[in-house]
RNA sequence: CGGGGUAUAGCGCAGCCUGGUAGCGCAUCUGGUUUGGGACCAGAGGGUCGCAAGUUCGAAUCUUGCUGCCCCGACCA
């Protein structure tokens, strides 16, 4: 992409209404527009990220046997009566009247469709194991949104449910999910810690909020420092097989959040090994046995030829929140820092001196290269000093930058800068086309 | 939902107290000089002063009501 070409509205000084870094950061460098509070419109860098995040979401999700569809935002009020919700979920609903005076609602989640979906269909033990997903906005009125997308009223969410025989299949499904979660943060090149969190009336063992570390965090949390340096699960985990010993692995050490802290556990623990930080919520799997299929008449045939409702879980992560949580985490007085797996460009190609033969015909032939190398490359193209060029490309955190410029053209070298070291090498053009497709594509 | 704050050009702000035709920096446009870490000079364009009512010869400024937005707390992917 030609910077002369994208539309990339960056701003030099900080709105006023952004407290904290990432949202700051997200308004400064073009990637969101406020449009209300809580929500916002996506400008095409923030969109370019939110879509990548997606991507990995969604290539974890089917590795652990879970299937793509996509629901509507806008859903009847007959389906949330059902199940007892309409009138329970309060204020935070936005609730909408039709032409028809039919009462309507914006989604703040999607329970009783899913579940609706499946007792349409499906009838036997059979069809079990199933798990579906979509990632859909999401609309909860807060009371007060704040933070950017890290707390918006519209927001962006992967929610999964899942549809077993029995709790105990239940449990494997729950693993499935609680593993996936693990790969997915890992991948974004982010910490997430699996804390035990309220199951509310249900009960169990079986309710986990993956929580990213970070000093904007929300809330209080605390763990043992050995899941700092805990192993993710590979690539090529067996979803089919029994994932029990991993999630015990991962639960074993203390991890809690505030409301679920459990004072004299933590403390019993070695003082070396007692994290407490603040921490973002970026999952949430859960649990929740019958209390969907029984209100709304989910059930299946079982072999025995009976009919018993089934056992569901729900499985959100925060897809738009995770831009901002990203950004908390991987930031400096600059700018972003984005880490390879989600960054909008990999590289960002700066032209120091556009009109110039040299610098134009070695900036024009490397853009070609990396593209057709399959790298996304920002190529800034643009007729502005040298300075505001670098603090550009600084600020939107492209994870490595390539200068071609006069001065190191005369000996016919550019200047390769990774972003998050800050380390800068001169090299030729080949070279820097080879040590990019290689730090890039793998 | 309780408490506090704020609203003037795309962004950041001054002007308001003490009413008299709206100003600064950045950004934008034109011309020139510049050119390796957010250049300089000269000129130009751009504002229903959040909305409504009131007071007044006259309201950004005073009064009343409304609305938006932000912050702190209690709640949430």
């Amino acid at each position: 992409m030609r910077l002369s070409r994208y539309f990339l509205p960056i701003l030099k000084e900080t709105p006023k209404e952004a407290e904290i870094v990432s949202h700051r950061l997200m308004l400064r460098a073009g990637m969101i527009r406020q449009q209300s509070a809580g929500i916002y419109s996506w400008l095409p860098l923030g969109l370019k990220v939110l879509r990548k995040i997606e991507r990995i979401v969604e290539e974890e999700q089917a590795r652990a046997g879970a299937i793509q569809l996509l629901m509507p935002t806008i859903q009847s009020a007959d389906l949330w009566r059902e199940s007892g919700r309409y009138d329970a979920y309060g204020k935070e609903m936005l609730r909408i009247t039709d032409r028809h005076e039919r009462d309507m609602l914006f989604g703040p989640t999607n329970e009783e469709m899913i579940t609706d979906i499946f007792r349409g269909y499906v009838r036997s033990y059979k069809d079990l194991p199933l798990n579906l997903y979509h990632i859909q906005w999401k609309f909860r009125d807060e009371v007060r949104p704040r933070f950017g997308v890290m707390r918006g009223r519209e927001f962006l969410m992967k929610d999964a449910y899942s549809f077993d025989l029995d709790k105990e299949s239940a449990r494997h499904a729950y693993n499935r999910m609680f593993v996936a979660y693990l790969r997915t943060f890992d991948r974004m090149g982010l910490k997430a810690i699996p804390m035990k969190a309220d199951t509310g009336p249900i009960g169990g063992d079986m309710s986990h909020e993956f929580i990213i570390l970070a000093d904007t965090g929300e809330s209080e949390v605390y763990c043992d420092k050995s899941l700092l340096e805990m192993a993710i699960p590979e690539e090529g985990t067996d979803f089919l097989s029994d994932l029990t010993p991993i999630v015990t692995q991962w639960t074993t050490p203390y991890a809690a959040t505030d409301e679920m802290h459990d004072a004299v556990a933590f403390e019993a623990l070695d003082e070396a090994d007692r994290v407490s930080a603040r921490g973002i919520e970026v999952g949430h799997i859960f649990y929740f046995g019958t209390k969907y299929s029984d209100a709304m008449g989910a059930k299946v045939a079982t072999s025995e030829g009976t009919e018993v409702p089934v056992h569901m879980g729900s499985y959100g992560v925060g897809v738009s929140r995770l831009l901002g949580a990203l950004i908390e985490a991987n930031h400096d007085d600059n700018g972003i820092i984005w880490p390879k797996s989600v960054a909008p460009f990999h590289v960002g190609l700066v032209n120091l001196k556009p009109g110039d033969d040299l610098t134009d015909t070695v900036s024009e032939d490397l853009y070609a290269k990396l593209e057709a190398a399959g790298l996304e490359v920002l190529y800034d193209d643009t007729d502005t000093r040298a300075g505001a060029k670098f603090a550009t490309m600084d600020l939107i955190g492209l994870p490595y930058h390539v200068v071609a410029g006069p001065r190191g053209l005369k000996d016919g070298l550019l200047e390769v800068k990774e972003r998050s070291t800050g380390e800068k090498e001169m090299m030729t053009p080949e070279a820097a086309l080879n040590k990019l497709t290689s730090a890039l594509t793998d």
